[in-house]
RNA sequence: GGUCGCGUGGCCGAGUGGCUAGGCACAGCUCUGCAAAAGCUGCUACUGCGGUUCGAAUCCGCACGCGACCUCCA
């Protein structure tokens, strides 16, 4: 790794609400854990945003060199609805809507999810854990927050004791809570007389006859509560202190906050180093979201075919759309900036395979070694700022400039310009920021060439003896087709409108 | 009600004390048989009102508007 690259790596951790630089605990390896989906229904764009945004950060981590674990769980046990009076946990409710085994809507779902993953060219993780394969953990982890009295048990549940914990520890403080505000503002007491403090949360639920997916524990016949899995997950395969967590800002409080509760309470040791959140996809400045009922599935962002969708968009053009935007500020969903992001992605992609062709020359202006030098040092800055790739886009559009003036003959590249502009654009495009070419999509078969090429080569037989009506008539026919011929001065090239 | 955050050009969206972000759109020009593409040029903004400063979109205060969290949500 050349030299110019390197430079702090500054993220942005919630818990100083600043920017501080990256340094692992144990480097070269990082430990990186993120809350994953939950398995009861088809995860909509708000949520790919999220995974989006922590796979760029693992692309980086292990860009920079670094041996990364990244773990992302599947929530496939379901928490707690927030409709207290029923006590159901949402796979089952999902289970029973549907008819199905409850596992059968998590594995349905979790083929999904990584159907969308994989759509949007989203990373798996190293490790993808489930609640359900962790229960004797989650039931470990109890017992050992309970022995050290930062828990007690009520009718078959265990609860944390919120208060107990806060008189020796700061609770609140990633989410910037004081525990006495919190206490004067509760709300909705109600169903929750089991609870000594109304700020006290399940780590174990006893289950109900009729509930479908319970476990035996020493508690009686339950399930894990709501926060307890990405604890137990994250210590079980990172350990004790790791280095970076992330998840949507809406999991800030109480999730994160409580996740950082257990580990405190069960094993003494503050769990992260790093909280990384990411902020909303909004819809009409409105977070997207199941309650909101604004959110669609990726099929149907594809096909066009929901109400707030004027025609379809292609994965691409929504990762290049999303990652136009800094991870930490809300995005505004809207078909305008989708087309306007479609046109952009055309742009770099189409200067990507001019530069595959660019020849090297001296006869025009010249620009400088340094220059692109200079111009991949921004990338890797803009970068290393807290993963800042609408700054690095910026800097990539720069670069496109200088490699269409070149093809224009306007600018001069040397040979070694070329190829550090080559490997510099295929470095960021494809593995940092993980755009794909989407030629299969604009489906340049062979076929379909070969039949376009006919068409060019009568259109030119046409433009040689001045015929320039048919020249005009066959280019204007195929372009009703959807086909678009350019003239350049290197022959006639095609592709999809 | 409490806590936190945001308000940037026609649209999207970076920036965070002085220097053109970028994309899209629009207009003109160059190139071109005509188109398309590309390049160049133009449009050059920071919610309002005060304050700090030689200088503020950027810091501070107030007002207005918007959002998120406080309940499952990425």
């Amino acid at each position: 790794m050349a030299e110019l690259r390197k430079g702090p790596f500054v993220l942005t951790n919630t818990l100083s609400r600043k920017k501080e630089e990256f340094v692992p605990l144990d480097p070269p390896n990082v430990g990186f854990y993120s809350c994953g989906p939950t398995v009861y229904s088809d995860v909509h764009l708000g949520n790919v945003r999220t995974f989006m945004s922590f796979d760029i950060l693992f692309r980086w981590l292990k860009h920079l060199g670094y041996k990364v674990r990244y773990v992302r769980n599947i929530t496939d046990v379901g928490h707690l609805l927030g409709d207290a009076a029923d006590g159901e946990d949402r796979i089952s409710k999902g289970a029973r809507a549907e008819k199905l085994e409850p596992m059968e809507i998590v594995q349905k779902y979790t083929n999904g999810f990584h159907d969308v993953m994989r759509m949007f060219n989203i990373q798996p993780p190293s490790i993808e854990p489930t609640a359900t394969g962790h229960i004797i953990e989650q039931i470990e982890m109890v017992k050992r927050i309970l022995a050290n009295g930062y828990a007690y048990e009520a009718n078959g549940s265990v609860y944390f004791d919120v208060p107990a914990y806060a008189k020796k520890y700061a609770y609140g403080e990633l989410s910037g809570r004081k525990i006495d505000e919190l206490m004067a503002n509760t709300r909705g007491t109600e169903g929750q007389q089991e609870k000594k403090d109304p700020l006290d949360f399940a780590i174990w639920k006893k289950a109900e006859t009729e509930h479908l997916m319970k476990w035996p524990s020493p508690w009686g016949e339950g399930f894990p509560g709501w926060h307890l899995e990405c604890s137990v997950m994250s210590t079980k395969y990172l350990g004790r202190t790791f280095d970076i967590h992330g998840g949507g800002m809406d999991l800030k409080f109480p999730h994160h906050e409580c996740e950082i509760a257990q580990s405190v309470a069960a094993d003494g040791q503050v769990p992260v180093r790093y909280w990384i959140h990411t902020n909303m996809l909004t819809v009409n400045g409105r977070k997207m979201a199941k309650s909101e009922g604004n959110g669609f599935t990726p099929q149907e962002l594809l096909t066009g075919e929901h109400k707030l969708l004027e025609r379809g968009y292609s994965a691409m053009t929504v990762r290049f759309f999303m990652l136009q935007c800094h991870y930490a500020s809300t995005l505004d969903f809207s078909n305008a900036a989708l087309q306007a992001a479609e046109k952009g992605l055309d742009r770099l992609m189409a200067a990507m395979s001019t530069l595959g062709k660019l020849k090297p020359a001296t006869s025009a202006e010249e620009v400088t070694e340094e220059a692109v030098s200079a111009l991949e040092q921004r990338c890797y800055d803009a970068m290393n700022d807290d993963l800042n790739t609408p700054v690095m886009i910026a800097e990539l559009f720069e670069g496109v400039r200088m490699i269409n003036s070149a093809n224009d003959g306007k600018l001069a590249l040397s040979e070694g310009s070329i190829a550090q502009l080559d490997r510099l654009f295929k470095l960021m495009v494809f593995d940092v920021l993980g755009l794909l070419e989407e030629q299969d999509a604009k489906g340049n078969d062979g076929a379909m060439d070969g039949l376009v090429q006919e068409f060019i080569r009568l259109r030119n037989e046409a433009k040689a003896r001045k015929d320039f009506a048919t020249g005009d008539a066959i280019r204007e026919r195929l372009s009703a087709l959807g086909i678009l011929l350019k003239d350049t001065k290197d022959g006639t090239t095609w592709e999809r409108a």
